[in-house]
DNA sequence: ACGCTCTGCTTGACATACTTAACGAGGGCG
DNA sequence: CGCCCTCGTTAAGTATGTCAAGCAGAGCGT
């Protein structure tokens, strides 16, 4: 039995939900239910709905069928899916001088988010302008 | 027994063997036992021979450690795994206006983002933000 | 009130990834 | 010859991905 939900947040860490929360993001965006997604992905649906709350990490090919029926790159699910140290040389901020980023800035800025909830809210972002 | 397969070799999905002789060609090139790597990537020669063989898919994990030990791109493995090219969407780029505000404000005055996509993060946004 | 249909979520069983402990073939050396 | 070592492979077990079915709640009509 399973007892866990509700009371312990604490050991979450890491993007591992990163890549879920990106998934839930991408999808209602798209205004998919659980089961539309499903039948497009031949996934279950009940299998979605662990994989976008960090229960379990899913397979390639359910990582592929998810990027196909969100029309994304699957590098971009990629990336995601703690997929760390690529070799292309990260882009620091070094904020040389006045802020121009907008969007992720306020985004970074705002109190009522969480960690997790900025990085999908980011990432969502970057696919749309292709950053 | 299992002596060398050279007799049938029909239902035999093509790709999964490529990838799985592509990573035993690289180890052998870098004169690596299956001892060795398995040291190295933390995964187990048993399961590294059937993976060389095509008996199994490895996992996002397994095939990352993989990657690493043998000094060999992610994507190089990713794309002997049988992934399909995957239809990126063509993006435009603009120069940004600067300002900074909220969350929403950013992204109402990105001139990067469609009106869609204004509608679409915003909307992600609030839900986050339980608005 | 009811029932219908949608949503996301849980459960329990099954399939597949993965590990540990062997096994047999080959080689070097006494 | 025996002995030891290393190689790849296999057998049997454990962990984890995945599915089908069913449940609770919200909206929406008769």
């Amino acid at each position: 039995m399973n007892a866990e939900n509700g009371s312990s947040r604490g050991a979450w860490s890491l993007q591992v939900n990163a890549l879920g929360g990106f998934i839930r993001a991408q999808r209602q965006l798209a205004r998919l239910s659980l089961r539309d997604m499903a039948a497009m992905t031949s996934v279950s649906n009940a299998y979605l709905s662990q994989v976008e709350r960090g229960l379990h990490q899913p397979s390639l090919k359910v990582l592929h069928s998810i990027a196909d029926a969100l029309q994304l790159s699957t590098e971009q699910l990629l990336s995601q899916a703690g997929w760390g140290p690529a070799p292309t040389e990260p882009v620091v901020h070094a904020d040389p001088g006045p802020v121009e980023a907008g969007v992720e800035d306020a985004i970074a800025r705002d109190p009522r988010l969480s960690a997790e909830q900025r990085v999908a809210l980011v990432s969502v972002y970057r696919s749309f302008v292709g950053d």
